[in-house]
RNA sequence: GCGCCCGUAGCUCAACUGGAUAGAGCAACUGCCUUCUAAGCAGUAGGUUACAGGUUCGAGCCCUGUCGGGCGUACCA
């Protein structure tokens, strides 16, 4: 419908301004129904180089307008100079018979086909449990990347990890620390070491596995090792709970392996762009518009966290991936434009990284901000908030503030609201409809054909043209890489629902009736399912 | 100091990137269950979109400045 509208204007205008470069014709869903269907303002953005008023323009325009009646009821302008157009009814039914057909692949687009992406999140070194910190991040990622797949792209996620910094090294200590408190060494744990009982644990499992083996090698690799493979085990578990599948996990030390690193300096020096200072090796960054240049490597010889990032991006774009997109928080913002600025020298297309920039979230704990930190094992982990809340909630609470915005995630709130969560309103809706679906089949028979064109009912028509917007918000929802915008459109469509339930009935009625308004039903909880799909929520047949 | 992000109802947040009368949820108040799930529906109240200018047919959204908050600004990650 969109672009048939846009075609005929098009073509309208070309008749009525010959000479006139055409603008793009934007139409767009009026906030208020009465405006009709669909809206467009060419009038008042012609309405400058026509040097005309722009209802004139607008007048001129409809009366030139060639269309075909069977799919347009109306056409006026409105306001300054609006040309608010009113479907058909009949192209109401069409189109909610196509939906109903397609199923669970309603809302599944094209735009993407093809290509291939990557989104990089979580990426949290494996210190510790995930703490409700990185819940949004994780949740993020997923959720962009089950957008992408529904718009057609071929998605990889990938968790990139380091595991030779010296917060490594400092956890290994912890835990070696630990193992020689446990076998009844007096040994303090020091200044700056991870306090976590997590770490106790890990000990008692070595002492399980070896005994007292190694109490007198507390810088044995073995202690380093078990925490990261036992905390990372941890990790994907609770991502797991989370209907989070990793692809892959990238190890940054690879890239010193397989030669990444040597190649990016490589590359770099040959553009002239890097040179040696006070023994550190430097990135002229400022010849990309920064104030200061950038150390690449320190004068101990260990390059800075930027290097890899560098090499890291380019290894992705070499593995073939037509976009990779990065999820990280306000505060890795500054290593963005370095990166890309070294990509661009070294021959990339900066298009095809992406970022995806998230406020932070700040914590409220007994009504007062809380200021998190692994290493002193103040923090609640992403498993404490599921056992209270389920994943459901914990995913949905992630999601449903712009990526923009501070989020503000009230634990004790979180933990209270359980069943009044906004979340369930969602789910609700569509087990209600579940719910009669299973009471109709029990006691109503149908037969012959649907006859859609019974649904009149002013909240029947509401909700079918509702239900034909998801495909739309799932494409912004994707390309904007702000999934809250999916569930602001499903809270329309729940609410468009109960509604209905409240105006319209279905047991009691007339047969055919009743079989046209399960049809639009089932239209509501085909959206419903695959929108919460989307999102990685679960829609419950029964609460 | 400089850079990026944010400031919308009492609270938490929307507003599809410049459109028509700024909307939801909590919290408050009033109604609605002998009929498909009241985890719901209908209604009342709540606003100078931080402030001051500017751009244009039109600004919560763009530009300038001020105030307030967050994050950066490391030979830390």
């Amino acid at each position: 419908m969109n672009d048939y509208l846009k075609h005929i204007i098009s073509e309208a205008l070309q008749r009525l301004y010959p000479d006139l470069e055409l603008p793009e014709v934007v139409l767009e869903k009026p906030r208020i129904a009465e405006h009709g269907d669909l809206a467009t303002n060419v009038a008042m953005t012609l309405a400058k180089p026509l040097r005309k008023p722009p209802r004139a323009i607008a007048e001129e325009l409809v009366n030139t307008l060639n269309y075909d009646a069977g799919q347009l009821e109306g056409i006026e302008i409105a306001g300054p100079g609006f040309i608010n157009f009113r479907f058909a009814p009949n192209w109401l039914y069409t189109a909610l018979k196509g939906a109903l057909e397609q199923g669970e692949t309603y809302g599944k687009g094209r735009q993407l086909a093809g290509k291939r992406y990557q989104v990089e999140f979580v990426s949290a070194n494996p210190t510790g449990p995930l703490t409700v910190g990185h819940g949004r991040n994780a949740v993020l990622g997923d959720t962009v990347a089950r957008l992408y797949e529904w718009v057609g792209a071929d998605v990889d996620r990938e968790y990139y990890f380091n595991n030779a910094g010296r917060q490594m090294r400092v956890l290994g200590n912890s835990v070696a620390v630990r193992y020689q408190q446990l076998l009844g060494r007096e040994v303090d744990l020091p200044e700056g070491s991870y306090e976590g009982e997590y770490i106790v644990d890990i000990a008692r499992t070595l002492i399980e596995e070896h005994k007292d083996a190694f109490i007198d090698q507390p810088d044995h690799l073995i202690f380093k090792e078990t925490a990261e493979r036992v905390i990372f085990d941890d990790i994907s578990r609770t991502l797991d709970r989370m209907n989070i599948r990793m692809n892959t996990y990238f190890n940054e030390n690879d890239l010193y392996e397989n030669g990444s690193i040597d190649d990016v300096l490589k590359r770099l020096d040959e553009k002239g762009l890097t040179y040696k200072e006070d023994g550190a090796l430097w990135f002229k960054t400022t010849s990309f518009g920064k104030e200061k240049d950038t150390v690449l490597v320190k004068s101990s010889g260990e390059p800075t966290y930027r290097l890899p990032d560098i090499a890291y991006h380019a290894h992705k774009l070499d593995r073939g991936y037509d976009v990779c997109v990065d999820i990280f928080g306000a505060d890795h913002i500054a290593t963005y434009p370095d990166v890309l600025s070294a990509l661009g020298v070294l021959g990339y297309d900066q298009n095809r990284v992406d970022v995806l920039v998230y406020q932070f979230v700040t914590i409220v704990m007994d009504g007062k901000p809380f200021k998190m930190s692994t290493r002193k094992a103040n923090f609640v982990t992403l498993d404490e908030l599921m056992d209270e809340v389920g994943s459901d909630v914990t995913r949905f609470f992630f999601l449903m503030r712009s990526p923009g915005t501070h989020l503000e995630f009230d634990i004790a709130q979180a933990k209270e609201s359980g069943e009044k969560n906004p979340v369930f309103y969602l789910q609700y809706a569509h087990a209600r409809i579940k719910s009669i679906m299973r009471k109709v089949e029990e006691t109503m028979q149908f037969d012959g054909e649907v006859d859609l064109p019974l649904l009149q009912h002013e909240t029947e028509i509401k909700l079918m043209k509702d239900l034909l917007d998801f495909p739309h918000w799932v494409i912004s929802a994707a390309m904007s890489k702000e999934p809250h915008r999916l569930i602001n459109y499903l809270n329309d469509v729940a609410a468009g629902f109960h509604k209905f339930y409240h105006d319209c009935r279905i047991m009691g009625e007339e047969a055919k009736l009743a079989q046209a308004r399960i049809a639009l039903l089932t239209g509501v909880a085909t959206v419903m399912a695959n929108g919460l799909t989307i999102l990685g929520i679960d829609a419950p047949d029964r609460m």
